[in-house]
DNA sequence: CCTTGACCTTCCAATGATTGGAAGCTCTAT
DNA sequence: ATAGAGCTTCCAATCATTGGAAGGTCAAGG
């Protein structure tokens, strides 16, 4: 398989598969004579595995560690509970943090007259 | 005032009083004999607003806009409302979308032994 | 056989907001 | 006079991703 059929079958890019590679999160692939990249079904299986990792929100760091516990069999369960917990904590943190601004604002806007004139709370607000 | 005063003064630390200024947010501010940067109140209160501005989450585009319909007299608040609003419904699908990571991967782990086996839903899901 | 176009390679750069450091100048206080 | 704090500019790194340029390779069709 080349890069862009690896990417097709795994729903990563080509840019990214060689991002990926060369930040050491997945194997350097294998090179064909002309110096092609060549990507077996395991190859695909990573690929996909870091392309649902991210649709988690983990970070590069968090899956290059997650695909280590995967690789590896003598892996506990409470190492990857324990990555997944503090994941959950660094998302739910967000969340209050964007939850706020939105409380915030929608407190606001909703004493913004939305109309013509000038006045607006929204801007008073942010220059008190 | 110099920009370690005006930083305190304004919550901004110099360093990012600087990037303001390199990229329009706020105007070049008036120098000494000696090239020093020279704040005025004024100058403060729009770093106040700024600072204020980026805890609502606005990008710097949007801060860009808000200090100059802030600035601008003849503004109406139909213009400001509607650049919240637009800000607000980003704000709300990236809370959705975090939202949605939490709920699957509390999922995953609440099916996760957490102990010293290898065996786990987490890295499963991931896998398939 | 040769050309065309699609694909591949590497390298460099930009995004957005922030932070860090280096090298060098100015101010203040001792 | 000198030390130390603060100022200046410039360059670089963060994080994940995307874009482009310049050049090599492959497969198909004339």
């Amino acid at each position: 398989m080349n890069i862009g059929e690896a990417a097709v079958a795994s729903g990563v890019n080509p840019k990214m598969i060689r991002h990926y590679e060369s930040i050491g999160i997945i194997p350097k692939a294998q090179r064909s004579e002309a110096g092609y990249r060549v990507y077996r079904e395991s190859d695909v299986h990573i690929l996909s595995f870091v392309k649902k990792a991210r649709g988690l929100g983990f970070s590069m760091i968090e899956i290059k560690k997650l695909v280590s516990l995967w690789r590896n069999k003598t892996r506990t369960s409470s190492e990857v509970k324990a990555l997944s917990t503090s994941h959950i904590k660094k998302l739910e943190e967000k969340i209050s943090e964007l939850q706020a601004m939105v409380d915030t604002l929608r407190h606001l806007s909703k004493h913004c007259h939305g109309d013509s004139r000038p006045n607006c709370p929204i801007l008073e607000e942010l220059a008190n």
